[in-house]
DNA sequence: AATAGTTTTGCAAATGTTTTCATAAGTATG
DNA sequence: CATACTTATGAAAACATTTGCAAAACTATT
């Protein structure tokens, strides 16, 4: 259908295509109903037959809006960030947003190259996961005056509009709950916490939580372990093997306890008669495993359409109201992995 | 640092502030050699002090590259592809180039409507997911002559290149092992294959090779279940609830055999002494579950990686040596999920 | 110190749009 | 059928850059 010239299609060769002036053409894509009927079906034809595709760039260089939002996450690689990511990209969809996105690996180096380089692009706004960012992020923000929401976690008095869960919270609940259970002897699992806030904060939380009952974990049932089944399962496999084992293990997300389940089944220990394991985020998978595990709920899905919805709300109407926070609030959710302390 | 001023700085406020032209900014940005080390650093602090972030869509105007490249997938909600897109993000991004990311959830329209939005952005290339695709596709890439490769499936006379595995040679390896192992009364589980060109060649070449063997699935040992664990897993329930029972389940991918595998747990069946249960994928937890999951490795983390070289090359020697397809080759992994025929 | 050669810089045109303002074409009113 | 409105269209300026060409500023050579 499309006549390939040599050269692309631009607005001057469909408005010479449909003998009309180029100013008409642009027109008849944004303000159609200027035009007389009849023009606007001899301009369509035209479109048609050139095969032209408008070139948003040249619109972004009038201050247009370019209908771009930058999305910036740790990685895609845990599951959860993809899950919000696809909520996220969905929601902004419906208002034509496309969205750019890039992963800067906890690296807060690298977070500032990307934002610069979604800054070139003129995105209309950006997305940051978690609270914690260089300053430098922040000021660069500032200075373009651009919409950003901070998405993934929730804090009252955050330097941008937060909408996520609050993970102190999703902490001290899942400690209470432990607690609950008459658990006294507990071992914690946490990811590294260099430059992730949300794995300090939770893993903070939980510490202090526990000492406030009275509970002290020892340094030697406090396991620094990167996301991953394989290196909970071992490390998991390495602390049951020894002597004195916990009643209880506390992992600072469900994909370190789906590894501590696996490593409880190959040590030949029953869960939760034997050991209490629990994890934080209910991911996709939590609720199928056996034992059914016992996490908190960090709503995924609707943090990423909450979020999608609040920026683009802050593009549209630039300035006006300012955006607000909003706390999509974690849940406890019991199932088979927890029990009472046996003995 | 950045005296924000009223207005964004443009290349002319910097020029200003640097007492130069604005030719010479744009020199000092595209081809910095050529300018007198003294002008270089005098603009070098204009910019610090304005705040200047240069801006691509007044480049892509002069036919420049945007930097851009659109990636088109079906769901992030599927571990591998968050796996494939992280990859492949990571590649590129070594070149500079930021992705544009869009989902159309196997809707074949809102494919064609999300890559039209690609080239409005004028991305300098696209990835699509799997060989199938309307021919519309691939006639308005044809027309806008942008690089493009299809990404995850591998065949031989694809219509662009394709970089992946091939599909086909993952299921017969996968119906192969289980045939080897003895295995005659064999069930199968796979997604809708609606719209889903991987799913469907994956589960007809499962049941050629099955049938090539003497082998023939009785229809209701045919699932069709949705991508998921807890479907899965009520309907392989289901399945060994009845009399007569497979010895074998050979699932569509790893997800519905990690349902299975709980499945058969919660009916108190020994995987793989009463029944095997084989996947296909090898997905991040598979070679951790209990028992660690027979499968067929595709390779997704490669797959991305590559994509992106050729992608990147393509766009960067454009036309000049056209990309090749490459086949990231499946492979069997045996683990414990399998074994021989028992009885 | 004049000349030729080289390096550095500026001017102006070009890029693909949108938009303001002005003009041309219709339409109703007297 | 002239007049006053209204509606539809075009011309040209504006947007933020890059780039070809030409001029200016140096350097080296005599």
């Amino acid at each position: 259908m499309a006549d390939k010239k040599h050269k692309k299609a631009d607005i001057i060769t469909v408005a010479q295509a449909a003998r009309v002036s180029a100013s008409t053409v642009s027109r008849y894509f944004n303000h159609p109903e200027l035009l007389k009927p009849a023009t606007r079906k001899r301009i369509d034809s035209a479109v048609r037959r050139t095969g032209y595709i408008r070139n948003r760039a040249a619109q972004t260089i009038h201050g247009i809006r370019s209908g771009t939002i930058g999305v910036l996450i740790p990685t895609l690689d845990h599951a959860i960030f993809a899950e919000v990511v696809q909520a996220f990209s969905d929601s902004v969809a419906e208002d034509g947003f496309t969205i750019l996105l890039a992963s800067h690996g906890y690296d807060l180096q690298r977070e500032y190259a990307i934002l610069r380089k979604f800054l070139e692009h003129r995105v209309d706004g950006v997305v940051l996961t978690g609270l914690d960012h260089d300053e430098a992020v922040f000021q660069l923000i500032d200075s373009q005056k651009i919409p950003c929401v901070l998405m993934w976690n929730y804090a009252a008095g955050s330097r941008y509009p937060s909408i996520g869960a609050d993970n102190e919270l999703a902490g001290q609940l899942i400690a209470e709950h432990v607690l609950s259970l008459g658990h006294r002897d507990i071992a914690c699992m946490f990811p590294p916490t260099g430059g992730n806030d949300r794995a300090m904060a939770r893993r903070d939380i939980v510490l202090s939580t526990l000492e406030k009952a009275g509970v002290t974990v020892p340094p030697d049932w406090m396991f620094e372990t990167v996301y991953s089944i394989s290196a909970s399962k071992r490390d998991v496999t390495e602390l049951l093997a020894r002597d004195h084992r916990p009643t209880a293990l506390i992992c600072g997300n469900d994909i370190l306890a789906t590894g501590a389940l696996y490593g409880a089944a190959a040590c030949g220990l029953d869960v939760p008669s034997d050991i209490t394991v629990v994890g934080i985020g209910d991911f996709k998978g939590s609720s199928d495993i056996e034992p059914a595990l016992t996490t908190v709920r960090l709503p995924a899905r609707r943090i990423g359409r909450e979020a999608g919805k609040a920026l683009v709300t802050g593009i549209i109407s630039l300035g006006e109201d300012p955006v607000g926070s909003l706390h999509c609030a974690p849940e406890i959710i019991v199932r088979q992995s927890s029990g009472p302390v046996s003995g």
